[in-house]
RNA sequence: GGCGGCUUGGCCAAGGGGUAAGGCAACGGCCUGCAAAGCCGUUAUUCUUCGGUUCAAAUCCGAAAGCCGCCUCCA
């Protein structure tokens, strides 16, 4: 069984390969912190997070970079606003989207590089750029990529520069050689932060960055680069000339890139003001809804973001979370040794360019098969049933491990989302137990109408009643 | 204008030459005092339309319609 993944670069699935045997390197574009990041940051570095994970599982020593662009015009734009050092800007949001990514169970990449730390790099690749003719610098001004010095400029976004220059619709900076020639430093203006260069005080332009600080980590080429799809032209793309234009050799094997969140079926955008923040989504539902959801669907795909789509994630949620329990209460033990076919066939999924929502219907399934064989067994199974619902057990287990996500206990799980409710809506539970006890005397004393009253009354405050052989429970809706 | 993508049951969605996964919803049954939960069953001879290739197409090719993204900061 091998892995397939789609490389944007061909436009197609090929089958994955490192450069380096049982070694993978991977570069991910990560956040411009000048702002809280929104459910689309969190659905990339998901993703990202994801496919990591199974790239370790599957045996190969991984080298994970993701970096911070923690110099740029709108944190400068930010800081003139509001008067703050760009660096206290920077640390905020970098801090806040930890806090936020860890939330999200995501896994501290192996190096988080930040511009700002790699000046001297992205100097020195500029000059290397400049002594192969690559980029040139403009009188008393900027250091421009020379775009017709690169032949295959336009491979990954599969664009001619000829379109290009005819469409531009950037204003033509008239010292720039070609219209779509791109900043690699920028001179700074009064006010702005600077560090010496050949070329004057001031600043790394976006790209330069990643292939700076990948060539540092990574070398002259890897295996991976990923980010979301709005990446692709021209941050990619001029990445992939900077780096192969100084080294001559392949930069990226793979590319890949993810699809968007829309809101509501429409783009996020300042314009709509439906901006959904890691943060407001965080206080609505748990981090496993959250990232069920993300994962829900293709990486390549959009994603809709909704209440009714949230609301059906989290349902499917709570009833992989009652199978679990209804397993351990039935007596079934992890035993980590075994795998069976559950997880075969979410490796299969996986292993298809990395097909989680696949993977996520093979967890429904299982759920089905094991409730009817919990069903047949009157929940006491004999030691042949207990043999294979274990196997079920590991398998959600070794899945968890992947997905990031149904990784709580049970118990856990249902208390939390309890005590969350009641917290949402400053309801006393000793009322809902009495209430429960009041319902429990009318039923000894056959008085179901009173019993069905009590019922409804707490139904219309979405509190949920279950009578079973132990007694009656209570959840939210 | 240039480049790319999408259109699968009531809704969401996987698949992408061999005869339609999964979730949600709905309905019927089992269970229950009645429910809920869980289970069972039912819900696309068909994958936007029209042509073509093939023994075989939702899957490949061509055309049309609708939707969307990128080309400007953007995950």
């Amino acid at each position: 069984m091998s892995l397939k993944v789609y490389n944007t670069l061909h436009g197609k699935k090929e089958k994955f390969e490192s450069r380096i045997e049982g070694k993978v390197g991977m570069y991910v574009c990560g956040p411009t912190v000048y702002d809280t990041s929104h459910i689309g940051h969190a659905r990339s570095v998901v993703v990202f997070d994801t496919i990591f994970r199974w790239f370790t599982h599957l045996g190969y020593d991984v080298k994970y970079v993701r970096n911070f662009t923690d110099v740029d015009d709108k944190i400068i734009k930010k800081s003139n606003e509001t008067g703050q050092d760009c660096t206290a800007i920077t640390q905020k949001y970098i801090d806040e989207f930890h806090n936020e990514m860890d939330a999200l169970n995501v896994l501290r990449p192996s190096v988080e590089p930040k511009a700002t730390e790699h000046i001297e790099h992205i100097i020195n690749f500029i000059q290397m750029l400049i002594d192969k003719d690559k980029a040139y610098h403009v009188q008393g001004g900027d250091v421009y990529f020379s775009i017709d010095s690169f032949k295959d400029y336009g491979m990954l976004s599969g664009r001619n520069p000829d379109d290009m220059r005819a469409g531009a619709r950037i204003a033509v900076d008239e010292k720039k050689k070609s219209p779509l020639d791109f900043a690699l430093w920028k001179l700074a203006k009064p006010g702005e932060p600077f560090w010496e260069s050949p070329w004057g005080e001031g600043r790394p332009g976006w790209h330069i960055e990643c292939s700076a600080m990948s060539y540092e980590y990574l070398g002259e080429g890897f295996d991976i680069h990923g980010g979301g799809k709005d990446l692709i032209f021209p941050h990619h793309e001029n990445e992939i000339a900077q780096s192969e234009a100084v080294f001559g050799g392949q930069f990226v094997k793979y590319w890949i890139h993810n699809g968007f969140v829309d809101i509501n079926n429409e783009k996020m955008s300042k314009s709509l003001g439906n901006f959904t923040m890691i943060k407001e989504v965080l206080e609505a539902y748990s981090p496993e809804v959250i990232r069920m959801f993300l994962l829900s669907n293709h990486y390549r795909s959009p994603i809709d973001y909704s209440e009714g789509s949230m609301r059906e994630v989290s349902i499917g949620l709570d009833r992989i979370y009652s199978f679990l329990e209804r397993l351990e209460n039935a007596g079934i033990k992890i035993d980590a040794s075994q795998k069976g076919e559950l997880w075969d066939d979410f490796s299969t999924a996986m292993n298809d360019d990395f097909n989680s929502a696949k993977g996520i219907a093979c967890v429904f399934e299982a759920v089905k098969k094991g409730n009817r064989f919990l069903d047949d067994a009157n929940d006491t199974p004999d030691q042949d049933t207990l043999n294979v619902l274990s196997l079920f057990y590991n398998d959600v287990k070794a899945i968890s491990n992947i997905l990031g996500m149904f990784l709580l206990d049970p118990v856990s799980y249902f208390k939390a989302k309890k005590d969350k409710g009641v917290e949402d809506m400053a309801i006393d539970p000793s009322q809902i137990e009495d209430l429960i006890q009041q319902r429990t005397n009318a039923r000894k004393n056959k008085n179901f109408a009173k019993a069905d009253e009590i019922r409804d009354l707490l139904q219309s405050k979405n509190i949920t009643l279950e009578d079973g052989p132990e007694g009656t429970t209570w959840r939210f809706e």
